[in-house]
RNA sequence: GCCAACGUAGCUCAGCCGGUAGAGCAACGGUUUCGUAAACCGUAGGUCGGGGGUUCAAGUCCCCCCGUUGGCUCCA
């Protein structure tokens, strides 16, 4: 504590003197006008503990659950009375690391034997009966030989392996009753801050997440300012499970998997097929507009073109072993590109052939741990909207500008908002400083122009080249990778991809790899989840279903199911014995966009009554005026070529 | 792959300390012919994920395997 006498402290555009050395907290207590929840604050700028001595003038700000900075405050507090908890329940525990993370925090123990959902229960009934005693939470300082020290005496490996990482000279770190962590801070002032949270599971996780380290136990919690709010969340994480595509996927009877057939590999049911069908004539005929050429490749490989691919080096783990073919190995391909590379290779090109754009919705299997599996999302079989495009160096601004625009049409199209990132030079690379240089700026240019804001993620283009990678946001704010566009240095090195120059050299294309969609079945995961399971008109499985209200309505039905499909509308009858409120509720539940409802009034007077999806009732039309509606709800979105 | 939990009818789930399997919905048959989110009656449906073991007796206890789920790692 320094020695001042007074100073003065701006609180919100208010001034206020203090003693010096005051805190934060006191200084709270004499405010009239406080945000309701403050659990620390901030101090010129830095995160302070509300027990902070304060000995100089600057401007304090207060922090609640509310601001990013404080909720991660909130979680990391509440992580440590976390690990208060399981250390006075389990003495031999060791401690590792107690982020904070997103949506709330862990923290990894290594214990004897794994937690079970009880010890859970156990912990959490801890952690609110020392809220409930209110723990003064103090801070201080060892040096680093004592805080070497302190964890060594305490047996605490992983905290003296996270010190001798560190180069600083001393430790900070808080202590609540018998309960002492090192950490930066800052935290709650006493344990009765916490009181809204809930631990939500257990799982096991590798020390510094290298499977030749120890595994450890990680309890996965989240807190929240409120009672409400924690109730929000919880809610929030139902919710997440009504979208869940795997449910859906059954429901709307999609797809499905089958342990007879293996893991991982998905079986598109007469639905899903229509919806994947949709998407892809779709992309096609994007694509056809767009100028790139529509390709096949074969699924199957010799040996020879993923050695100089490279793929045998650098990607083998991912791929399935060879087959033997009259002696030779054949690899099932793994990715795409030396496939289009070949039918590039088959001609001689010029300067003025280019660019060349191949697509392809190009099936590829890798191998997945089967621990990573995840419903559509993650699987070992899948199509990848797969292009490539051969351009010269004075092509890659305009080729890169319409892969966003195309991505862009893509994304709105299905209704996604999004959001850009530039990955930048990794550790591992190649080629020269050059080309790295004139590919990131014509990149970081390229997203410049589009005026939409973007991101730098830095380090994270792959070793053969710098890239764009595009997030895309569902329903429920959640982030999914969607189009990425990459450069690449590498295949056309190792293929030895040329071009005729107008000064009759031959000169190195440039590469690009892109997908707008990801995989189709990655995609359709998304979507499912995204509109849980209601699509759009224009992709709906079932566009329109007709309802005769009894039976004599049958042959009307039949006819207007017989029209509508002339004209391309996926159309269907339900023509069962029941209700027609059991039969809207079925169709609501199929998710239809249509109803189209006839009975006795329908048929005298060549109408139909309509019924639109979510909606009620739209009242009684012509048959003409129904089927304008109908195209209108299934219209298929234009291109903004 | 690793850690944990789970696997019972098409789906959602019950089945206690071991005594030989149950509900709702769906399906199927019949009755009913009905106006905007569930008509009524009936019928059928299960190698309890697979294999082995303990036991007079295993859905239940033990072991191995497979799959699923949530994580770790990785990724379209």
């Amino acid at each position: 504590m320094k020695d001042c006498d007074k100073i003065r402290i701006k609180i919100g555009g208010e001034s206020v003197e203090a003693d010096a050395g005051a805190t934060p907290l006191e200084l709270l207590q004499s405010q009239n006008k406080k945000p309701d929840g403050v659990i620390a604050a901030k101090f010129n700028g830095q995160l302070v503990d509300l027990k902070q001595s304060l000995c100089e003038n600057g401007d304090l700000e207060w922090l609640t659950p509310h601001d990013p900075e404080g909720k991660e405050i909130l979680f990391h507090s509440t992580t440590h009375l976390m690990a208060q908890a399981v250390t006075e329940l389990f003495p031999n525990a060791k401690l590792a690391i107690g982020p904070p993370i997103d949506e709330g925090f862990y923290y990894d123990f290594d214990v004897e034997k794994p937690f079970t959902p009880e010890d859970l229960e156990q912990i959490e009934e801890r952690m609110k009966e020392r809220s409930r005693d209110r723990i003064s939470v103090e801070r201080f300082t060892l040096s680093r030989e004592e805080a070497l020290d302190y964890y060594k005496k305490q047996n605490q490996p992983y905290k003296v392996e996270l010190i001798e990482d560190f180069e600083d000279p001393s430790f900070s770190f808080y202590k609540q009753g018998q309960f002492i962590d090192m950490c930066r801070g800052p935290h709650v002032p006493d344990t009765g801050y916490l009181k809204h949270f809930k631990l939500l599971q257990n799982a096991g996780a590798y020390w510094r997440g290298d499977e030749n380290r120890p595994m450890l136990q990680r309890i996965y919690g989240t807190a929240a300012g409120s009672k409400q709010e924690l109730k929000d969340y919880l809610k929030k994480l139902e919710e997440a499970k009504e979208r869940d595509h795997r449910r859906i996927g059954a429901d709307l009877d999609l797809y499905s998997i089958h342990e007879a057939a293996g893991p991982g590999l998905i079986f598109w049911h007469p639905q899903g097929s229509r919806v994947r069908n949709t998407i892809e004539t779709f992309w096609r005929d994007e694509h056809y507009k767009r100028g790139y050429e529509l390709v096949y490749i074969p699924h199957l490989l010799r040996e020879n073109l993923f050695q100089q691919s490279g793929h045998l080096e650098n990607y083998k783990e991912n791929m399935y072993s060879p087959m033997d073919i009259d002696g030779i190995d054949y690899y099932v391909k793994p990715m795409n590109c030396p496939g289009h590379i070949l039918i590039f290779k088959t001609h001689l090109h010029s300067y003025r052939d280019l660019p060349i754009r191949y697509a392809e919705l190009g099936t590829v299997y890798r191998y997945e741990r089967s621990g990573t599996l995840h419903g559509l999302l993650r699987v070992r079989g899948f199509t990848q909207d797969d292009a490539h495009i051969f351009c010269r160096p004075d092509q890659l601004e305009d080729e890169i500008n319409g892969v966003i625009s195309l991505a862009d049409f893509m994304m709105k199209a299905f209704g996604f908002e999004y959001e850009m990132y530039l990955a930048t030079r990794p550790e591992k690379w190649m080629g020269t400083d050059e080309m790295w240089d004139h590919a990131t700026s014509t990149l970081r240019g390229c997203l410049e122009k589009t005026g939409k804001p973007w991101k730098i993620d830095e380090g994270g283009g792959v070793f053969y080249g710098p890239k764009i990678d595009v997030k895309l946001f569902d329903a429920l704010g959640r982030t999914w990778q969607g189009p990425t566009f990459q450069l690449d240095f590498n295949l056309p090195e190792r293929f030895d991809v040329n071009y005729i120059d107008s000064d009759g050299e031959k000169k190195r294309v440039v590469m690009i790899h892109r997908t707008v969609l990801g995989s189709m079945e990655r995609f359709m995961g998304n979507l499912i989840e995204h509109y849980k399971g209601a699509f759009p008109g224009w992709l709906s499985p079932v566009q329109t279903v007709v309802l005769p209200i009894t039976d004599a309505q049958i042959p009307y039905a039949e006819d207007i199911n017989k029209q509508l499909r002339a004209q391309n509308i996926r159309c269907d009858t339900d023509l069962r014995n029941e209700k027609i409120g059991y039969k809207i509720r079925e169709a609501e539940a199929r998710k239809i966009p249509v109803m189209l409802v006839a009975g006795k009034r329908e048929i005298e007077e060549g109408t139909v009554s309509v019924r639109e999806r979510g909606k009620r009732d739209l009242g009684v039309m012509s048959l003409e005026k129904a089927f304008e509606h109908i195209k209108t709800v299934t219209q298929i979105p234009k291109s903004d070529l």
